[in-house]
DNA sequence: TTTTACAACTTGTATACACAAGTACAAACC
DNA sequence: GGTTTGTACTTGTGTATACAAGTTGTAAAA
């Protein structure tokens, strides 16, 4: 079936597993109705429902087994290790607050920018801000964030003190985090990094360099962190 | 042409494009040959040159252009420890070179084990065994692991040189990780384990523990981690 | 000279089929 | 009871083909 002005069916039949996934008509460990079941389903052939298996399973959807069928395997589709949420219910009854240290402004993106941009990110600039984040008035958390400047009017304006990144957008922009890559190292901390967190020079801190990207094209969340983990860890479930 | 008792055409494809890659004959940029190209060096058609292709695309060597072709993009140096499929799954095309510093033993828990343990993991107490992991024969993990010994017959006289724990427990004793949770700090190496890693007293190293609950009641495997990151990044996609 | 149209490439989507090989279970056998 | 064998399922691998649609350079038209 060749199908014009309208999605192509494979990914038709991704979304609508991956809905039934997430629904939780489908949970951790049942198996997904065989290939030749779904041929008949979608009145296609194991070629297109083979592309669409294989799709949901780098997804992380399913892992297949040869002889016997598709398993679903993670409904979950949090954002993983050492976000923010991770963070804020690791902490229990202590105060999470988030101070701005540098307001959210237009500008270029660094010549030196750590990830690598595409020439819609590169045109549109990004908007850029720096947090603090402390708990129990002890700053653990050094945040620079570059957001693409793309569909996002009045941003400049809004508050982001003491809330959510992601929750501010998703409310007044419905953006939503799609996937997303960190990378971690260990490093000593420089003297305005170890200023802002309050540590001796040279101290270990843990650096992270974050991707984010939203279910809008080419808008894309960027970030540096710097975490002081002498009086607390970040924390990870999977 | 169908192939028996040998590897799969379109992992062999996957395999010589990698290598091509991997030694530089393609650089970043670059345009691998296009799908009909292939089709006439292997001999084969597009649906098993795709196949291939789509592979590389999902393990980062290549993006997918419509009407353009194949480009390779920057291959990369992430460990991807942070899931829990594992180092040696997550490294790509480097040399991981696992080398067995203490061989596994039987023997009682640590009195100030980090993880908190139940009746039965302490009456069955625990394997121990140390590994250190090189890439490119640079030391960049450190690992100390405790298995609740507990239906593992014979655990011990496994080789565990260069192969992934977790594929060894797979095969053997069909156990599976269900969840596992991670802690992750910033530390100053002390001496011991600066000289594994082969860096200066003091470096800063990432120290995590962790505790990785498997498929088996009770049957829990805890590593501590310390992961030089000079050289390389800890990695994570979600 | 500039614009348009086309040709020749590329990957994307899809049909239709065939045989290999792993899994699970039940019937037949010892 | 325990083992072997067969069968019907499953996914894995592969051939052969067709048309859709994006990209790029060039030749023809304005």
């Amino acid at each position: 079936m060749i199908r014009r002005d309208t999605i192509p069916l494979y990914k038709k039949v991704i979304d609508d597993l991956k809905k039934s996934i997430d629904d939780s008509k489908y949970i951790k460990g049942d198996l997904l109705p065989s290939e030749n079941d779904l041929c008949k389903t979608y009145n296609t052939t194991r070629v297109t429902i083979r592309q669409a298996l294989s799709g949901l399973t780098n997804m992380g959807y399913i892992t297949r087994k040869h002889g016997k069928g598709s398993i679903v395997t993670e409904p979950k589709r949090g954002l993983g290790i050492l976000s923010f949420s991770g963070v804020t219910a690791g902490i229990g009854n202590q105060t999470l607050t988030t101070q701005i240290l540098q307001k959210q402004t237009k500008q270029h993106w660094p010549l030196d920018f750590f990830y690598e941009l595409n020439e819609v990110e590169l045109k549109k600039g990004c908007l850029y801000f720096t947090r603090l984040r402390q708990i129990d008035n002890i700053p653990v958390l050094y945040e620079e964030t570059y957001i693409t400047n793309l569909n996002l009017p009045r941003f400049i304006s809004k508050n982001l003190e003491n809330v959510s990144l992601f929750k501010t957008i998703k409310e007044h922009y419905n953006i939503d985090i799609a996937t997303g890559e960190q990378k971690i190292w260990a490093v000593n901390g420089d003297k305005q990094v170890s200023k802002l967190l309050n540590v001796k020079i040279a101290e270990p801190l843990v650096h992270m360099k974050r991707r984010l990207q939203t279910n809008v094209k080419d808008l894309n969340i960027y970030s540096s962190i710097y975490c002081n983990t002498q009086e607390y860890f970040l924390q990870d479930y999977f």
